[in-house]
DNA sequence: AACAGGGGCAACCGCCCTAGC
DNA sequence: CGCTAGGGCGGTTGCCCCTGT
């Protein structure tokens, strides 16, 4: 027994989509907000899945997108960030304001792997082809801290860190994928890269009835002691990458991505 | 001018995660 | 605690356009 379809396939269109679709959509959206992606084709009109117009918002309607080609420094965030966090497209995506995992994720396949073949790197490593290569981040973002912006990406500064692992070649990306990173050297010795996603700030304690609640205060308990995103430790902070913003804390510095009201909407 | 091949990219598919009941 | 719906994500597909022959 399969999971029930999200969408009546025969009465939706499929492929390309028409500007009077588009509009639809973006009046619809201007109109009532993001939101049940499922119930939004028949209450604006269109005959669509519901998936498919949540992916047409997010990768080409949404007014926050940057269109056009990628900056050098993009270029060059990308290939670290990957080399870091491998196809979690929707991580990098959320490094580069106005980028789309999606449009991220093409134009890693289609310019960048080459570029990095070209110069003699493995692309899923951004190393020299044949020599080993172990990224440092863990696969699962831990939380670590309340603040006022829905994300926030820290990493932690070297600690008098003696991680010291075995490398393993990796030659593909399933392999890097799936390896068991805990055990690995870092790319960037001077990063300890533990990617790091918060939840949305909170200035009162959090709710006692809240069991996940108090799980994420523990780990936030946990921290280390000082926290920088990832654009900062990669030399971006001061260009168009990085919009984070620091803040000074007691325990250690912050930097968040300010939530304008265009990404609100993502 | 016509055709073939390849590249680029928008869109779809299917699996996974999580909140809500 | 299990089930389900909704949403998110990464991988893949297929169409369109460009370039070379």
């Amino acid at each position: 027994m399969g999971r029930s379809p999200c969408c009546e396939k025969t009465h939706t269109n499929k492929g390309a989509w028409t500007k009077e679709e588009d509009q639809r959509l973006i009046s619809y959206i201007r109109a009532h907000g993001e939101g049940c992606w499922r119930s939004l084709p028949k209450a604006a009109g269109l005959l669509r899945c519901g998936k498919s117009c949540r992916l047409r918002w997010i990768n080409y309607l949404r007014p926050d997108l940057k269109r056009g080609n990628f900056t050098n420094e993009e270029d060059e965030l990308i290939i670290k960030l990957h080399s870091l966090l491998g196809n979690k497209w929707s991580l990098i995506a959320g490094r580069l304001p106005g980028r789309t995992d999606n449009e991220i994720k093409n134009y890693w396949n289609t310019h960048i792997k080459r570029k990095l073949l070209s110069r003699g790197l493995n692309p899923y490593t951004n190393r020299p082809m044949g020599e080993s290569f172990s990224p440092s981040l863990n696969s699962s973002p831990q939380v670590i801290s309340t603040t006022p912006e829905p994300e926030i990406l820290a990493f932690s500064l070297p600690n008098n860190s003696t991680t010291t692992t075995n490398r393993k070649p990796v030659d593909s990306v399933e392999e890097a994928n799936s390896r068991d990173t805990s055990k690995d050297e870092q790319i960037y010795p001077e990063i300890n890269l533990d990617l790091s996603i918060s939840l949305p700030f909170q200035s009162e304690p959090l709710s006692e009835n809240s069991g996940k609640s108090k799980k994420k205060t523990a780990i936030t308990s946990q921290l280390f002691t000082t926290a920088i995103c990832l654009c900062c430790h990669l030399g971006f902070q001061s260009n168009e990458s990085c919009t984070c913003q620091r803040i000074p804390s007691s325990n250690f510095l912050r930097y968040y991505r300010p939530m304008d009201s265009d990404l609100s909407l993502y």
